[in-house]
DNA sequence: GCATACTGCGTGCGCCGCGCACGCTACTCT
DNA sequence: AGAGTAGCGTGCGCGGCGCACGCAGTATGC
């Protein structure tokens, strides 16, 4: 029976949905970046470095989060040197958060990581098998049941 | 540059990654099925499911919590009647957690409903390359950076 | 031009989940 | 039989989160 897809795949998924495999995933990643670098903080950078220096509500909007998580970890990075907080010229009650030159640079390091720990577990594939199903996955989840 | 493809798949796993989409995926899951079956509980509802009674130390070691956790949760769903604590005939100290027939229909029914989302977003897809995206995904996240 | 409503930000508060450490019961081994 | 160990539950402190409030700056209506 077809059903078994999705059972297959809602398996696999379960993987990363464990709190525990995440929670080595952002160890590993953020080893030695800092205290500041971690599973809570790293949207922020993550969110900063796509679409650069914006307002603390856009990016609550963004990382589905009250705007005073959003406060409280900007001040955890700005303490950390790897974001700035900088006030809006266009409206001076705003204050705009920006990634430092460190901030940019650990967003760099943990994406690499990232891509390189991806690339090692993708090495055995034949080349076009792991760009085709790259290209899959990314179908998969961005025009699928998880991003609505 | 081959480079691309990691960073291909590792934008699509950070949607996976952020909590808001978890928390949705989970309250579309266990909608309906009442105040007990969340987030938090439904690990140990799946683990259960899984492999069968256990104790509450070998539960813990594969979700990756401490002990005091599944306790907890246990007698969360235990209060809600999802799950049984009977006593370990061959140790008396031990007791094993067990689904009751409420928790089985309950993990039933999320795991029906997570298959049928991915089967919806998959329904545009030839079957040949769903089935293979599947097979895919699963060696991927079993053999890939994420277990070990 | 001024009063009023609104927006954006930061902070205090309470809630909840978690890990750690302790106590208790039961088992094991010599 | 006694010492050590394994399994479980609970009290405690920590940390992140959402909510609501206060403050500063902006927009609107007359």
């Amino acid at each position: 029976m077809p059903n078994d897809v999705g059972h297959e795949i809602a398996d696999a998924l379960g993987t990363l949905l464990k709190r525990s495999t995440r929670e080595q995933i952002y160890r590993r990643l953020t080893e030695g970046l800092g205290e500041a670098v971690d599973e809570v903080t790293y949207p922020v950078l993550s969110g900063l470095a796509r679409t650069g220096p914006r307002s603390a509500a856009g990016l609550a909007d963004e990382i589905g989060l009250d705007r005073s998580g959003v406060t409280r970890r900007a001040t955890r990075l700005e303490e950390a040197g790897l974001l700035r907080r900088e006030p809006d010229p266009a409206d001076r009650r705003a204050t705009l958060l920006a990634l430092t030159e460190a901030g940019r640079a650990a967003i760099h390091t943990t994406r690499q990581r990232l891509a390189a720990h991806i690339e090692d577990s993708l090495a055995s594939w034949p080349p076009g098998e792991a760009q085709t199903f790259a290209r899959q996955l990314h179908r998969f989840l961005d025009h699928g049941p998880f991003t609505a």
